[in-house]
DNA sequence: TGTACATCAGTGAACGCGCGTTCACTGATGTAC
DNA sequence: TGTACATCAGTGAACGCGCGTTCACTGATGTAC
């Protein structure tokens, strides 16, 4: 016997879910109305209010998930890397498979990202700026592991999370073949970063 | 006095000024409606059809308008820099001012480019495709006039491309301050990526 | 040059539609005693 | 445990609104002779 909390919860998450579903390369989160996720969650418009005040707020609870989702993320890779080495192709390959199974979510991000919404885009910026900053403390320790200085590790961190979350776009809707490109060249690009930022703090040692 | 074909272009002249006017931090083009352009171009809804048939034919045009200013801007970055030098200096420079003199018409660009509907996402990346293009051209025969071998010049120039159009839509809406900032960084993860190609390349070359 | 007709950019009334939001309600669940 | 009352998630009718699109029209500009 589900109490009324309860319940109160499960409606909750059908709407989410319902927003989620909708969502897809053609249809972003400012095209969906509040009548249609209310419908595809099987409840009257009206009852919509008793959950969130407006469709907007249902919007940055997902963003919410997609922070969580993030962090999940870098959780894994990191695992992953201790495991297997290779840094950079361990963890794009962890991306491209979260990406693929949280596509909804991850699309609403990387839309809302750049979107039309401040709201959202200040939610947004806030979990990728977190995820940045971890990915240089990364940076920062792996290079004093290998005795290999970078320079700008933020700048680079930046750069990197830029082209992750760009292709990671374009994977969304990419078939199984392209996608594997995508990955390839993503990689590549991101060396380039890794390997320029350590050939300028090589310079800059140099100088010194 | 005009003749009727002028007098029709003026219109339609109107009618994409107005959208573009309409266009913000907080308003893509997919919040636009018809009723409101018309209005804002001083004419009646239903005049509209006689220049686009739908509003997104109306937005095609304008995407069209910024690839051309996408081109003018690369033949006037390959002019300065023949003259001052420093290709991505001098580049980054002359991307920014474009971006303030057509504020609108890159938010445009910039947001359609990942944006919701798909003949718009098809035209803005048929632009930047061989936006693209050029640079890598470009990137090669630097290459070679410096005697400065670097590795996948198209890649390269990809990266570069992300980079620098996802920097420019948060130079869009950012203070002058915030916006030195940006170039600053923007500058020196280039330099990473045409440096990291180059060190790429020399390892690649010392192995064969 | 003048006249008769054709073209067509711009109009205003009207339509049906889905939207967000309000309101007073219902009835099952929860609580106090 | 039983009873009386409170809470509150979900409801259905109703509202006013701006929208895209249609239609038959007007009247200035353009053209043929």
């Amino acid at each position: 016997m589900a109490t009324r909390a309860e319940q109160k919860l499960k409606t909750r998450r059908a709407l989410m879910d319902a927003a989620l579903a909708q969502l897809s390369a053609d249809r972003g989160f400012g095209s969906l109305s509040l009548r249609e996720v209310a419908r595809e969650a099987g409840i009257a418009p009206t009852s919509f209010y008793r959950h969130f005040s407006e469709l907007d707020e249902l919007g940055l609870a997902l963003v919410d998930e997609g922070g969580v989702a993030l962090r999940q993320l870098m959780r894994q890779a990191r695992k992953r890397i201790v495991r297997d080495g290779s840094a950079i192709s361990t963890s794009v390959d962890t991306f491209m498979e979260y990406l693929g199974n949280n596509a909804n979510l991850f699309r609403l991000m990387l839309r809302e990202r750049t979107g039309v919404s401040k709201p959202f885009r200040t939610a947004v910026r806030a979990e990728i700026e977190h995820f940045v900053t971890e990915l240089a403390a990364d940076l920062r320790r792996f290079a004093e592991e290998q005795n290999k200085p970078i320079s700008d590790a933020r700048t680079v961190a930046e750069a990197m999370v830029t082209l992750v979350f760009n292709q990671g776009a374009e994977a969304l809707d990419a078939t199984p073949k392209e996608r594997e490109e995508l990955k390839a060249k993503l990689k590549i690009e991101l060396r380039m970063i890794l390997v320029g930022s350590q050939t300028l703090a090589q310079w800059q040692q140099g100088r010194e």
